[in-house]
Order: structure tokens, then C-alpha cells, then sequence
DNA sequence: TTAAATATTTAACACTGAGTTAATAAATTT
DNA sequence: AAATTTATTAACTCAGTGTTAAATATTTAA
């Protein structure tokens, strides 16, 4: 079960994203100001927290970033949420480890839809990295090692090549195309220019051997045996 | 390529767009005015369309309900764009079939954030229908391999091929219209060569067997098997 | 800290074949 | 048979990819 904390001091609003998001079926926990808050998330570590901006005492920001020094917290994702007219900079909202940032008022709608978005986000990034040793045709990775094995040839890979290979390793046959590659192994945010998914393709190829790697013109590429 | 098109009075606003967007390898246009962005809507069939709220003549509110009224538009996601001071019901706007509310002033940063949320959020939700690997008369059709198999022997399609395939065979038996098609597999509804889909139904009739592709004369093709 | 080494991105250009077009033949309808 | 629609074929174009080298960025060593 996915728990949601939500933490603000207007009780009207702590009821109405209580009740919409446990309509949708998530745990959803409250708390009415920032130490409450903090509290709470100690006590029931919440996959995701819902933290207004302007509170009493202590304030969304403060409490986003005395959870982030607590490594527990590390897989929480944290979205700020603020009324409309309130000018806080959104980007030191992110900077300081939050996920999102929610302007107020909200429809029901677009709340949960971003609330799951979120969700989804976080657990494909999760599955991304399946921390174990994978091994396939003459294969051998190991992502807790960084390192690549041909028979019993070592295989130095570049960070980047690497997380590009365990990409395409973790779904073999499946065809990852430009945009999800960047997504996956750049970050959503970065911008790169256009031919470096093939430069890194191209030394994969020549590190690891061109027949592994296939080409889907149009598509993208995947890693076949 | 991801087709943005951005409507809105302001030059400025919308050169600053365009511009951030751009930025980030989206193909933009733009438009305006309402009635503009509506001739653009309908010649591009944009995935993601920004519609300002305050235009002269024709408002946002009323090109989105205008755009939500054809189907060729079910899967664009359409976002309002208000300025702070301006007093709309973002649940108005929502239930008009928008996706999302844009406040302005907003930076470039945060804009292209929600602007990819957006995409990300559709494209996942698009998936709901789980690239399941359909399996009709001897053929199996894998989507997420981009792979037609007919027996043991593996049959390589282009893209375009690919998508038509699926196309046809997501519905057995229904007879799709070369119009219908070049919406679904062209994404618009712009003319091109018409002897093309014929030249696309040959490929494939060569490639996976010219008995499952049927021709209803004066009406369109359909998949039977 | 700077310098050297390595990794990553950008840019410029070459290459390939998917997709389109056009022209002609065949099939179907009237 | 004439008209209309579809099939076939081949030639052409250009978007997408591969390749290389040079420019940045990052890491490591001194």
C-alpha cells in the first residue's frame, strides 16, 4: 500500500486532499504543521509527502530539508504545495530536494493525476536499476562492480556507456527509443545534442562487440543475442 | 519528433516559449490567436498544444472546447496559460478537457519541467494498455520488441510497416479507411502521394503473407485471417 | 591547487535505406 | 468498354544513423 503524508495548517485542505486521495485508494496520513509533520514522517516513512509551503513555526521548506539529511527518506519523494499568489521561487523548491511543486487551488483531478505521476515516475526509476549481477550470452554484469565480463575478458566501460548497457541489458529485445534513453539514462532535464546517444552506441559496440546491439531505424535500439 | 503548438496574443510570450521549447528538441509552432491556433491545430495535430486563456475574439477556453470536439484531438494534451492576477476556475478549464493549469510569469525551467511531465504522463498512461504481445492466426506481434514473428521465422518491418501492421491487426476483421489510416499511422491529416498506403500494404503483403491483408474495394483494408 | 588523463558532448560530414513519388499495369465497377 | 480504383515497379529524396575528430567537462594524479 502506497502511504501519503500531507502536512498543512488549513484543515480545509487537509481534508480535501485526504478525502480525493484516499478515494483513489493510497494510506493517506495528516499533520497540521511542520513538526507534526516531521514526526509523522519518522514514524510511518511515506513513499511520498505533500508539504505546504507557508506553515506556522516551521515552514514546508525547513522540513524538506531536515528529511532529506535523514538517508531513510532518500526514496521519499517530496511535492510543495502553495497558493497561487504566494511568489516563492520554485526552482530553490527543487533545489532543496523537492519533486514538484503544486500551485493552489487545485482540481481533484490534476492533484491525483500529478500525485500518481510522481509515484510512477519514482517506481519506473526504481526498476531501472536491478542491483544484481545479470548474465546473458557471454555476459557477465555486474552493476554493484560497474564492471563487464566477455568470457573471461574485462570489459572497461565509461559511467555513461555503462548505464546505457545495463539499459538495454535489463530488457533484452526491447526497443528503448531516443527520448527513453534519455530520459532513463541522462535524467529528464538534461539537454544533449543530437548525435550523442550514437556516439555512445557506437563505443559500446566497439568495447562490447557490434553484434549484441541492434539498430531499429525510425525506433531507437536494443540489445538481442 | 514531439509537436508543441502555442497559442497566445503576446509576441513576447510566445517568442519566449517557443524558444525554451525549442531548446529542449521540440518541433513548435505557433499561433496568435484562437482561430489561428485552431487552422494549426488541425493541420499539424500538435501532441501537446498551450493555449493562452485572454485572447481577443476567440479565448482559450473556447479552442479547447472547439479542438475537443473531434477525436483527431483525443490524444493531444491541451494546457492553459493564465496569468496570476487573472481570476479563472482552473477546475473550469480541467473539466473543459484541459490537462493542466499554467500560471504566468514562469521560468523557463519550470515551464519545460511540466511541459515534459505532461508528455511523460500521457505517454505512460497510453501504455495502460500493456504492450502485450498479441498472437493471432501463426503470427506473434510484440510491440515492445518491434517484432513480427509468423512461426519460428522472424519478419523485419520498418516502422512505418510496423505501426500499419498493428494498426490492422489491433482490430481483426474491422475495415480501416485510408483516411483513418493516415490519421492513426501518419499522425495528420495532411495529404501525401496517395498510391503511398498501397505501396505499404504491398510491402507488408510481401513480407507477412499477402492472404491476411484484404482489400474492400472503395472503402479501405483490413486484417483477416 | 594545477596539470594531466579521461569521459562526454558537440559539430561536421558521409552514408544508408525507409518512405515517397510517379508512371504504368491490372483489377473491379459502372 | 469506359471509368474508377488499386497493384506493381522503379527511381528519387531526405530523415535518420554512423563515423570521426575536435571542443568541453569531469575526474584523477601530482
Amino acid at each position: 500500500m502506497t502511504k501519503i503524508l500531507i502536512v498543512d495548517d488549513e484543515p480545509d485542505i487537509l481534508e480535501f486532499l485526504q478525502y480525493n486521495l484516499e478515494k483513489e485508494g493510497f494510506e493517506v496520513s495528516v499533520a497540521n504543521d511542520g513538526e507534526e509533520g516531521l514526526i509523522k514522517a519518522h514514524s510511518s516513512v511515506p513513499d511520498l509527502i505533500v508539504l505546504d509551503i507557508m506553515m506556522p513555526r516551521m515552514d514546508g521548506f525547513e522540513v524538506c530539508k531536515e528529511l532529506r539529511k535523514d538517508p531513510k527518506f532518500d526514496q521519499t519523494i517530496i511535492t510543495f504545495l502553495t497558493a497561487k499568489d504566494e511568489d516563492y521561487s520554485q526552482i530553490a523548491a527543487l533545489d532543496l530536494g523537492g519533486d514538484d511543486f503544486i500551485t493552489k487551488p487545485v482540481s481533484p483531478r490534476v492533484f491525483t493525476s500529478r500525485i500518481k505521476a510522481l509515484l510512477r515516475r519514482k517506481k519506473s526509476s526504481d526498476s531501472n536499476i536491478p542491483d544484481q549481477i545479470i548474465q546473458i550470452a557471454d555476459l557477465v554484469i555486474d552493476r554493484e562492480k560497474v564492471l563487464v565480463k566477455r568470457g573471461e575478458e574485462r570489459i572497461e566501460l565509461a559511467k555513461k556507456e555503462f548505464e546505457l548497457f545495463c539499459l538495454l541489458v535489463g530488457k533484452p529485445g526491447k526497443v528503448f527509443t531516443r527520448e527513453e534513453i534519455f530520459r532513463k539514462v541522462w535524467g529528464t532535464d538534461v539537454i544533449v545534442g543530437n548525435r550523442t546517444i550514437d556516439v555512445h552506441i557506437r563505443k559500446l559496440r566497439e568495447k562490447v562487440g557490434s553484434d549484441y546491439i541492434k539498430t531499429i531505424k525510425g525506433i531507437g535500439y536494443k540489445f538481442e543475442f
